[in-house]
Parts: C-alpha cells; structure tokens; sequence
DNA sequence: CTAGAATTCAAACATCTGTTTGGAACGGAT
DNA sequence: ATCCGTTCCAAACAGATGTTTGAATTCTAG
C-alpha cells in the first residue's frame, strides 16, 4: 500500500533531475526501493507515473496568494510587492522543481506539463498588467503596460535558479532578494514616470 | 571525402530539434543518407560528432560586431544599438539553433556547450556594462550598472523565439524588433537616470 | 593495369530501454 | 488450516541504442 506513495516521492527529484526521457524506470525504481516490475504494476506505464507526479507535485505546491490592485496603496508599493512574491515563487524549492521539470519538457515535450503552465502563467501576467495600470499615468498606453510587463518578468526571470547563467558569468553582483527586488521596482517605476510623460 | 561534411551539415538540425540525448545515431545517418557506421568512421564517436556541430554552427555564425562606447555619441543611443544587436543577434537563424541547442543543454547538459556560452557571454556583459557606465551619472555605484545591465539582457532574452513562453499568453502586443528596442532602451535609460538622482 | 590504402556497407555486437511473465510471498476472511 | 485476492520479485522479453567487425567496394598512386 505504501509502495506506491514510496514511488511518487521517490520520482519527483529524478524526473526534476533527469527529466522524463533521462529518468530510467530502473533508476526510479532504485530511488524507491523497489522492485523494476512496481511502476508498472501501480501506475501502468511509466508515462502515467510522470502525469501522477505532476499533479502531485502541483497539489503540494499551496502557492501563496498574488499580490493585487489596491487602490487606497501607492502604485510603487503594490508593484514591489508583486515583483518580490514573484521571486519568492521562482526561487521556492518546490516551484524550482516545477521550473526544473519545464526546462525539461521545453527540450523534448511530453505535452503533461505545458497545460498546467499555460494555466497558471495567464493569470500572473494580467495580475502584474492591472498592477501596472494602477501605478501608471492614464496617458500610458495598453501596448507599453504589457510591454512593460514583459519587461519585469524577463528581469524577474533571469534570477531563477535552474538557467545556470548568471553563474557562468564574471562581475554580476549578489543575488539578494530584497536589492534584485528593490532593483527591478525601481527600474520599472523610472521606465513608466518616462512613459507617462513622453506618450508615445 | 564529401560524407564527413555531409554528415556535419545534415546533423545540425537534427541536433537543433532533438538535442543529443534525442537524436539517435541512425536518425543522423539517415538524414544524411550514409550508412550507421559512417559517423564513427569519420568522427570517432556520437560524442565528437556532436563537438564537430557546435563548432561547425559558431564558425558558420560569423557574428556581427558588437556596439562600443564612443565618447562622443550619448548614452541612449549607444545602448539603443547595443539592444538592436543583441535583438537581432537572438532571432538570427543561425544564433536559433544555438539557442535551440542550449535549451537541450540545460536538460541535460553535455557540456560540450557550455564551454562556448560561457567564452561568448562574457564579453556580451562586459561591453554592455561598459556601455551603461558610460551612459549613467557618474554617482550611480557598479552594482547598479551590473544589476541594470542584468535587466537589459532579462528583457530581451524574454523576446528570442524559443522559449515559447510568450505564445502562450493573451494579451501580449507584437514582437516588433524596433518597438521592443525602444521600448527596452527608454526603460532602461529612465532607471539609470533615476539611480543617479537617488544613489544607494 | 595493378597494388595498396581509404572508404562504404550489411550484419552482428553488447548494453540499455520499458514492459511482461509466472510463480512466490503475504494478509485477511471463512 | 485453508482459501483467495493482493502484492512482490527474479527472470526474461522485444525493441532501440551506440559501436564494432570483416568483407566488399571505391579511390589513388606507381
């Protein structure tokens, strides 16, 4: 009865490790303690033990609410609240392991897990829109928000933890969360200031 | 004479679409139309074929010459050029398949490309940073032009063609490389001048 | 034209892959 | 104690992988 947990828990750091194509059943098998024949016996295949743990990996995610619009808040103080849940959410071991599992399926697809980003990418992205809107001058224009917003995401992006390129590279600065945050918010508030008063 | 470079080109694509790990020996042959035992014959092994490709993609790149500092130009418009190149330098077709190659990499790394990343991004950062020194006031401290330099290259990063994140979004506006090149250097460029009115 | 080197090729190799098999071991109910 | 369904496991399976082999072919120089 427990084996079949045992198997889920094993095979979440090796598919986040190896990916689908690079996790071997007998090497997830080894991870469990268990018998090469117990995948298939649990789960059928092993293309349905990958779909049981991502779901199960997405249940024990409980993110942590995204910040909203408030108006009674400056436009500022909204924005760096956002930026840093953001960062906290791509630098959280559990996402990390979702993130590790996407650069996976970005090199060879197995399909499972692209519904489940797509899900839970729009929602962020209209979120951070709204919030820029608010902190914005009402002469700004739709395109340059969601520009914008592209803008603070690729900055926020760049600091997650599985590109392995900030590494590679000599003279980037600490990688506190708190600078990076106060950084990007900054940034962004100068970037729409400039926006609201040259209208393109 | 002519299978070994028939080999070559015919593996780049196939390497570019499947990665390593996903391209078999018998997949590359037959997309070269030579027999299974040819690539061994002529390169040894998988592995150094797989060499030979990367090479053979970063000599055929023929990189255009990154923007520099000129004391007499401004700030702006140097970085706007130095933007505009490395926009370009990402959608390239050529710098694509590279960059299809990394994402394969970053599954599961080879380590035959990491080597030439991390020799071709350094002088990337370092002459863009060069570039903000230049365009910022004097008072703004070396962390503030690594970090901002780091949201420059965030930015667009989040605009090259493969990562397929942005497909999947509503409510993004056009790609176009002019927009999204003004749009980066004005964001930019209003962040360092509030850096330099409000130093750290 | 011919000897020798270089190249091609079908076949086989050893190893790894996911999956299946048939029986052994277990546990609870009659 | 016996039965029966569940669970486990060593072994084997068919297929794909990268690589090797040895003979056949092509090319090249003398």
């Amino acid at each position: 009865m427990s084996t079949k947990h045992d198997i889920l828990e094993a095979s979440v750091p090796v598919f986040a490790e190896h990916g689908y194509h690079g996790a071997s059943v007998r090497g997830l098998c080894a991870a469990a303690g268990v018998n090469v024949a117990a995948i298939n016996y649990h789960f059928g295949d092993k293309a349905s033990l990958y779909a049981a743990v991502l779901t199960h990996i997405y249940e024990a995610l409980a993110p942590s609410p995204m910040p909203r619009v408030d108006v009674a808040d400056p436009g500022a103080t909204t924005l760096q609240a956002w930026v840093q849940w953001y960062l906290e959410r791509l630098t959280h071991p559990k996402a990390a392991l979702v993130d590790r599992l996407a650069v996976h399926e970005r090199s060879r697809p197995t399909g499972a897990l692209s519904k489940l980003a797509r899900e839970s990418m729009q929602p962020v992205f209209d979120g951070l829109c709204a919030i820029l809107r608010h902190a914005a001058d009402p002469r700004v224009d739709e395109d340059t928000i969601a520009r914008t917003a592209l803008s603070v995401v690729g900055q926020c992006l760049l600091y997650r933890g599985s590109t392995g390129l900030l590494e590679q590279v000599q003279g980037v600065p600490d990688m506190d969360l708190d600078a990076v945050t106060s950084h990007v918010t900054a940034l962004t508030i100068a970037g729409l200031e400039q926006a609201g008063r040259v209208p393109s």
